[in-house]
RNA sequence: GGGCGGUUAGCUCAGUGGUAGAGCGUCUCCCUUACAAGGAGGAGGUCGCAGGUUCAAAUCCUGCACCGCCCA
């Protein structure tokens, strides 16, 4: 054969193949009713950035069980897409303006928009790009965006309708603030880490004499405080409570409350109350009708209210403020304190507690049906652990802050009316106020949260709200595969939104992946330097290494993954080995055979019959493994099929075949393991897979485009455990022979004489039968095959697993090194008899274990017993070797 | 503080009750016309520690230690 080089050409093939895929528009689907679908949508990346390991361990997964799903029969749909990512997106964008030395306010809103749409455009066609690049048989078709058009109608809609029964409302309340980024973010967008600071001790004068000492770790927020507080039942201030207090540096007079969120132990045991700036103290002045007074502007400047400090920054604040307090002779001390400090998970930047009217989503109505889906199994997570994260934190679910501060994003379907003040919520931009009819409406100037439009994802590709042929056929979608990092984020969205707008779960299953860590479990990112790109790694070890070493880490045992190189090397090395055996059979081949239809009618000896019933157990196993999820196991099922089935054993049996009459017959069997192979590995290797394939399918009389159109192979009833048994007992013969010429160095090519004592006449017969097999195998110039062998002198031997001896003539030879290499497997043999005795002695053991154990411990016991037989028979004629021999035959 | 995950061969990790596994590395030999990214043959582990349940524990239970993560 011409074209097949011996190394396999991965990258022309890798970028072959993805063009004849799109071209052909293989992956797109339509609604087919009657057939069964199976449909994903995938967790869309984000427009900012580039595919990451988490992504190509994300679409791997996903890639496997639609390949798989599709070879079955499904409909299998996949719907690509991109998130817009507010926050994210915006800040990369003016961080690009910065460069010019631009802020967005110099274009306006509506230039910079419109600059990020164009940014968008251009970071999408890359996206898209390694996605296809990972292999994804994506519909490309049904590539979605969450800010696109039908995207943004079912935004509105959702919306609206939530609006509409009350479950979106408005509120002054103090939410997690952004300074840098100049917006809200919902509770789950801050990251708490700790960090070491100081705790200040406060002298607080009260008001007709005496003091109260604060504690406090903000001392800068002092300035808006307008209340001090303590522990109702805390003894030492009880008698202070409903005094008056007087504000240090500021002179505002407030009252000491008490209140049961006061921690006695912490610090003094009272703490001062800055409604405007602490969540905790929010909630107490807004129940003891505290004033709130706000001492900062958006970007974390000191204001008006801050006196003589406005126009710091809140640090630089701080640090005079404590000056201040230390001069006038407030600051009782300080001491090293190390707490849990909110950031922002876009830019890292310290939250601030700030109180702003933003939009939220009365969530704990929602919670409540997405619960019960969940405990009622209509939607199963994998694996079962993450079900009870899920459930936790549903039940104890807070209400979701939508509105985000920013120009990228969907703008909030609020228009104000100016003339009567009111608000008109509707899907469709309203020309005139519904309640005076004033032409005078203001749109709402914020955005929503990303997630929102992320949570209606299965939905709104589907084409919600419309009620489409797409959304009757594949929706609740099959599976959702994604890291467990999004699980509050993301997967609770879906399945609340879902149900609130369909009453349908979104999908019925969740496959949780874990995350990709460096080698030091340091999760990867760009400021730490230790990203790793996979499309370096698919340049370096091809796509089909990546995916099938990612697949076989995806095991669902433990929570992380840590990189290593090592596992891509070995699945590269594994590609070549199936591109090889590939090229063994084709060169092999003439361009006119064609394989039979019944590969049972051909003459097949016992090396074929066992790769057949290797082949069928495969396939029975990795689909089992498949259809519970269960990728690494399958994986590694077929690896060691191939390499060692079929690699080390068959293929090398039929090398000898491969000259005589029987070359039909096994160039059969060999087209006929490598078709069904191939289909099962394709999920994960569809590069390889499809090449081979391709250049095979003539043969095999197959004229469909593409493997990944083929279906799935099923077992054909080949599979024979005793024939399994009964081959192995070759393979024992001849590794037992190896190895007695590798023990007294002999080259494997020296043709030496070899007996083996059989076990029973079965053995006997079976062995005989293969003779001329193993003979060209180990190389051996004659084989005797006798159950009742007994050698004289000069053999050296060794027992197999099944008890069978193989004896080597070897001429001179060191008698006490024979003599001591037997005893040390008759050692073994005797430890693991006393084992099996124990039990077997043991009427616990007999009465309470299964029979099926027993009757497998005692048929080993037996086994073990003839085999400690035939050693000590052995150790006796050594033994009169070594006296000068008797000839026992 | 609450919860979750991990601790198995030199390294990276599988393995949910019945004889401890893989890949890599290591040692020895072999360029045998599919593959040296390969082949053949070896060596290597009291499964973190301590109890308990069981005829039987890497596996189930309890406690502890260390590492990591999540939530407050």
């Amino acid at each position: 054969m011409i074209d097949f080089p011996s190394i396999y050409q991965r990258k022309e093939i890798e970028d072959k193949w993805n063009e004849f895929w799109e071209k052909k528009n293989l992956y797109h689907v339509e609604p087919t009713p009657d057939k069964e679908p199976y449909c994903i949508v995938i967790p869309p990346p984000n427009i900012t950035g580039s595919l990451h390991m988490g992504h190509a361990l994300d679409e791997t997964l996903q890639d496997i069980l639609i390949r798989y799903h599709r070879m079955r029969g499904y409909v299998a749909l996949w719907i690509p897409g991109c998130d817009h990512a507010g926050i994210a997106t915006q800040n990369v964008v003016e961080r690009e303006l910065a460069k010019k030395g631009l802020r967005k306010e110099d274009l306006g809103r509506e230039e910079f928009v419109k600059m990020v749409w164009e940014w968008k455009e251009k970071n999408e066609e890359r996206i898209k790009e390694q996605l296809k690049k990972l292999g994804a048989s994506c519909d490309w078709e049904r590539w979605a965006f969450t800010m696109d058009e039908k995207r943004a109608r079912a935004v509105r809609e959702a919306f609206v309708r939530l609006y509409k029964e009350g479950l979106i409302y408005r509120e002054n309340y103090i939410v997690n603030w952004c300074p840098r980024c100049e917006t809200a973010l919902s509770d789950i967008e801050v990251e708490y880490k700790e960090e070491k600071g100081y705790l200040y001790y406060i002298h607080y004068p009260i008001k007709g004499g005496g003091e109260i000492t604060v504690a406090t770790t903000r001392p800068e927020t002092m300035l808006g405080d307008t209340g001090v507080a303590v522990h109702p039942e805390d003894k030492r201030y009880q008698r202070l409570i409903g005094k008056t207090v007087i504000l240090p540096l500021v002179g505002r007079e407030i009252p000491i409350v008490a209140d049961e969120r006061v921690d006695p132990e912490f610090g003094t045991g009272a703490v001062k109350v800055t409604p405007a700036h602490d969540p905790v103290d929010f909630l107490i002045g807004k129940e003891k009708g505290l004033e709130r007074v706000v001492i900062m502007d958006k970007k974390g400047i000191m204001n008006e209210n801050a006196g003589k400090f406005k126009g710091l920054d809140r640090f630089t604040a701080r640090k005079a403020i404590i000056e201040e307090l230390r001069k006038e002779g407030y600051l009782l001390k300080f001491e090293e304190y190390t707490h849990s400090v909110g950031h922002c998970y876009r830019c890292d930047t310290i939250i601030e507690p700030y109180v702003t009217p933003q939009w939220f989503v009365r969530v704990k109505d929602l919670a409540q049906p997405a619960i019960k889906a969940v405990k009622k199994g209509r939607i199963k997570f994998i694996p079962p652990r993450w079900e009870r994260i899920y459930l936790e934190w549903m039940e104890n679910i807070k209400d979701w802050c939508i509105s985000r501060q920013i120009w990228w994003g969907h703008r909030i379907p609020v228009w104000k009316c100016k003339k009567c003040g009111k608000d008109n919520v509707e899907v469709e931009t309203p020309q005139v106020c519904q309640f005076c009819g004033s032409k005078e409406l203001q749109q709402e100037e914020d955005v929503l949260d990303t997630w929102f439009s992320s949570g209606l994802w299965p939905l709104s590709t589907l084409g919600w709200p419309e009620e489409t042929e797409d959304l009757r056929f594949f929706y609740p979608t099959s599976t959702l595969v994604t890291g467990y990092e999004i699980i509050f984020f993301w997967v609770a969205r879906m399945i609340m939104f879902g149900l609130k707008f369909t009453g349908k779960v979104p999908f019925r299953e969740v496959y949780i992946h874990p995350i990709v860590r460096d080698s030091k479990g340091r999760k990867m990112s760009k400021s730490l330097g230790n990203v790793v790109d996979p499309l370096e790694l698919i340049d370096k070890y091809g796509c089909d290494a990546l995916r099938m070493a990612l697949a076989s880490l995806s095991t669902g045992a433990g929570q992380d993954i840590f990189y290593n190189e090592e596992r891509f090397v070995g699945m590269r090395n594994f590609s070549n080995k199936v591109w090889n055996a590939c090229r063994f059979v084709f060169l092999n081949l003439n361009e006119d055979f064609r394989t039979v239809d019944d590969t049972s009618s051909l003459p097949l000896n016992r090396d074929d019959r066992y790769i057949l019933s290797r082949l069928d157990n495969l396939i029975q196993q990795v689909t089992e493994n498949l259809e519970s999820r269960k990728f690494s196991e399958s994986a590694s099922l077929l690896y060691s099929f191939f390499w060692h089935d079929y690699c080390d054993w068959y293929l090398e049996f039929t090398k000898e075949r491969m000259h005589g009459e029987e070359k039909k017959v096994v160039l059969n069997v060999h087209l006929y393991v490598l078709d069904n192979f191939l289909r099962l590995l394709h999920p994960y290797m569809p590069y390889i897979t499809e090449e081979a394939w391709s250049k095979m399918k003539k043969y095999l009389g197959i004229s469909l485009p593409s493997i990944s159109l083929a279906s799935w192979p099923e077992p054909k009833g080949w599979h024979s455990p005793q024939l399994e048994e009964e081959e192995k007992w070759k393979f024992e013969v001849i590794t037992a022979a190896r190895s007695l010429k590798k023990e007294w160095e002999i080259p494997l090519k020296e043709k030496r004489e070899f007996y083996v004592k059989s076990i029973n006449s079965r053995q006997s017969l079976v062995l005989k039968e293969e003779k001329d097999s193993i003979r060209k195998m180990i190389k051996a110039q004659e084989l005797f095959i006798d159950e009742d062998f007994s050698p004289s002198r000069g053999f050296s031997r060794t027992i197999t697993p099944s008890g069978a001896i193989v004896f080597m003539a070897l001429g001179d030879m060191d008698i006490e090194r024979e003599e001591g290499k037997l005893k040390k497997e008759l050692e073994k043999i005797e430890e693991r008899l006393k084992s099996l005795e124990r039990k077997l002695n043991n009427r616990d053991f007999l009465e309470k274990a299964s029979p099926e154990v027993v009757g497998k411990i005692e048929k080993e016991r037996d086994a073990c017993l003839s085999k400690r037989e035939r050693l000590l028979e052995n150790l006796k004629i050594l033994k009169g070797e070594s006296y000068g021999g008797i000839e026992t035959k």
